[in-house]
DNA sequence: AGGTAGATCCGGACGC
DNA sequence: TGCGTCCGGATCTACC
């Protein structure tokens, strides 16, 4: 699930190793439902060469030297690895062949995310970008909580909506609630500025700390080189169900709020 | 208008 | 072995 730090990981790889390559060709065993056509994808890149990879939110842009810019979304099981030529698998979607070889490929198990290529003014114009909240990173804290402010909802889903924030998901959102010690549930109305300043504080830790692990390996995701990430190993309550709290040793709960599975523990993270 | 619930996409994991 | 259920990022619809 690759969420803001992981696809930072994947992008700064990506623009190391990327930039000035020219695609030469291009695969495409099956593009993903939600993907442009290769009809649109492989005369609309063959031939260009790759400027950089960067990212916004959880999308990947790899922007090209014709002002076009290929946009990934991983979604759940969304990989984009640079490799070596290897033998295509059922679940590669499309692969960009470079002129030193190499391959750009991007799989995708479950199919869920989606390539587009998009010329400036598309890029421009689309909506999610026109949608998305400021980069968590680069936005200070008390910033952040204005945007919470008044809301009656509750924060684990203001934390996932990416009109607040960008780039949050499950993980990053348990695990910076368990950090300021906040039950998912808690209506961000009834925070006080101060609580929610450092929400967000703990929440840029959080992810500034992924991206040096090189991000969290739970299921799918590897970095564009295709190496695991180590952050999952210092998560304190994410997918530990069951276990004992890092901080008081009760056994953590899980609730659904807005529609996600939500870990924590209710004694360092009281209800109200 | 703000907010939530449910459906949707897909296939691996898991439980009975 | 085999079938049914669950899960999830984001978007959409329906509804309160």
């Amino acid at each position: 699930m690759p969420e803001l730090p992981e696809v930072e990981v994947i992008a700064r790889g990506l623009n190391h190793t990327l930039k000035g390559r020219t695609i030469v060709s291009v695969d495409v065993p099956g593009l993903t439902r939600l993907s442009d056509s290769a009809e649109i994808l492989v005369p609309g890149v063959t031939g260009r060469t790759i400027h950089r990879a960067y990212r916004r939110a959880k999308v990947l842009l790899i922007e090209l030297d014709n002002a076009t810019t290929l946009v990934f979304h991983l979604k759940m099981t969304g990989r984009v690895v640079h490799s070596a030529p290897r033998t295509i698998t059922s679940h590669d979607r499309i692969v960009f062949i470079l002129d030193d070889g190499s391959w750009l490929i991007f799989s995708d198990m479950r199919k869920f995310g989606y390539v587009k290529l998009m010329d400036e003014h598309r890029l421009a114009n689309w909506d999610f970008l026109q949608r998305v909240g400021p980069e968590p990173l680069e936005t200070s804290p008390e910033d952040l909580a204005k945007r919470i402010s008044g809301r009656k909802t509750a924060i684990k889903g203001l934390l996932l909506n990416q009109s607040v924030v960008a780039g949050i998901g499950n993980i990053y959102a348990d695990e910076s609630l368990f950090r300021a010690q906040l039950h998912p549930t808690t209506p961000a109305n009834t925070l006080t500025r101060a609580e929610a300043v450092t929400l967000f504080t703990e929440l840029r830790a959080v992810l500034a700390q992924a991206i040096r692990e090189n991000g969290s390996s739970i299921s799918d995701y590897v970095t564009a080189h295709g190496d695991a990430g180590a952050f999952q190993n210092s998560f304190n309550v994410y997918g530990k169900k069951g276990q004992p709290c890092p901080l008081c040793s009760a056994r953590l709960q899980t609730l659904t709020v807005a529609g996600r599975t939500s870990t924590f523990c209710s004694h360092c993270q009281p209800k109200r």
